[in-house]
DNA sequence: CGGGCCACCTGGCGGC
DNA sequence: TGCCGCCAGGTGGCCC
């Protein structure tokens, strides 16, 4: 499910729901995602505060007034939800809070993570330490991405999925954000010219801008916390449309689909020269 | 060290 | 209807 602007969705619906609540009880129905949830995590957030909930990547981070964060990743399949008292299948953590308010994390896939650490520690912890400049970052100029690009003979679309190198952008939106720059996927990393990497740039930020607006983009089974679907799937040009005409160039070129380090790639070979 | 490939896990879909 | 293979929004580890 979850690229930047899913997450943003989620924890903009989750810093409304959350700020300032006081976290009851966690009930963890299920250890074993991506992390082993520590056995103590329960007890140490039991009658602490929710102070902050902010996003960093694809993590979303809530600190609370015990010095200690959650650490959220929803992996493909994870989706948060508010107040059901009809728990389904997969319904892993529950976090029980003031004014008899809850909060279920439900992940089928259980690639998704649920930690936490010092909040002084959660920019050095594993999670977080090694990610690469956020998409909205003002240091994110054309200079400074072909610096980060230097030297990596990987195709363009797997560098700007790269968390290490920028981070947030997955599967869908890097497609998205090629056809929109109008630069091949299979373009090597190391090629970009200056220019290339401005329009590159210009299309990450506002791809990534109208999807969150649409609160993000439904695939298959994308549930904003409010139950709503990402809207932005209207608005997708190249991804899932394999054998159609492509939305610039028309009859002249049809959308095509090509694997690229084991995932789908989109994209138009007329308007997206290599 | 960089890059390619697999593994992790469940569920839905199309084909036979 | 049922089984099988394939595919899916992500990422870490292993191997060369």
């Amino acid at each position: 499910m979850p690229e930047l602007p899913e997450v943003e969705t989620v924890k903009n619906a989750l810093a409304c729901f959350v700020i300032n609540l006081e976290i009851k009880e966690i009930v963890i129905n299920q250890h074993c995602l991506r992390n082993i949830i520590p056995a103590n995590l329960p007890q140490i957030f039991a009658n602490s505060k929710i102070l902050r909930v902010y996003r960093r990547a694809k993590f979303i981070i809530m600190d609370c007034d015990n010095e200690k964060s959650l650490i959220i990743h929803l992996g493909m399949s994870g989706k948060i939800r508010f107040n059901d008292k009809n728990f389904q299948k997969h319904d892993h953590i529950v976090i029980y809070c003031s004014q008899n308010k809850s909060i279920i994390y439900n992940d089928s896939r259980r690639f998704g993570v649920f930690d936490f650490c010092r909040t002084e520690d959660v920019h050095k912890s594993n999670y977080l330490k090694g990610l690469g400049i956020e998409p909205f970052d003002v240091k994110l100029t054309p200079q400074f991405l072909i610096n980060a690009l230097k030297n990596k003979k990987i195709p363009i679309k797997q560098a700007i999925m790269d968390q290490k190198i920028i981070t947030g952008i997955g599967n869908i939106y890097a497609c998205e954000i090629l056809f929109k720059a109008k630069i091949s996927p299979l373009r090597s990393a190391d090629s970009l010219k200056i220019k290339e990497a401005q329009n590159l740039i210009e299309a990450i930020k506002e791809i990534l801008t109208l999807a969150i607006k649409a609160g993000g983009t439904t695939i298959k089974d994308f549930k904003t916390p409010s139950g709503d679907i990402g809207y932005f799937i209207n608005n997708l040009k190249v991804y899932g449309k394999d054998g159609l005409c492509c939305s610039v160039c028309g009859e002249k070129s049809k959308i095509i689909k090509i694997k690229q380090a084991g995932r789908t790639t989109f994209y138009c070979p007329l308007c997206q020269k290599s």
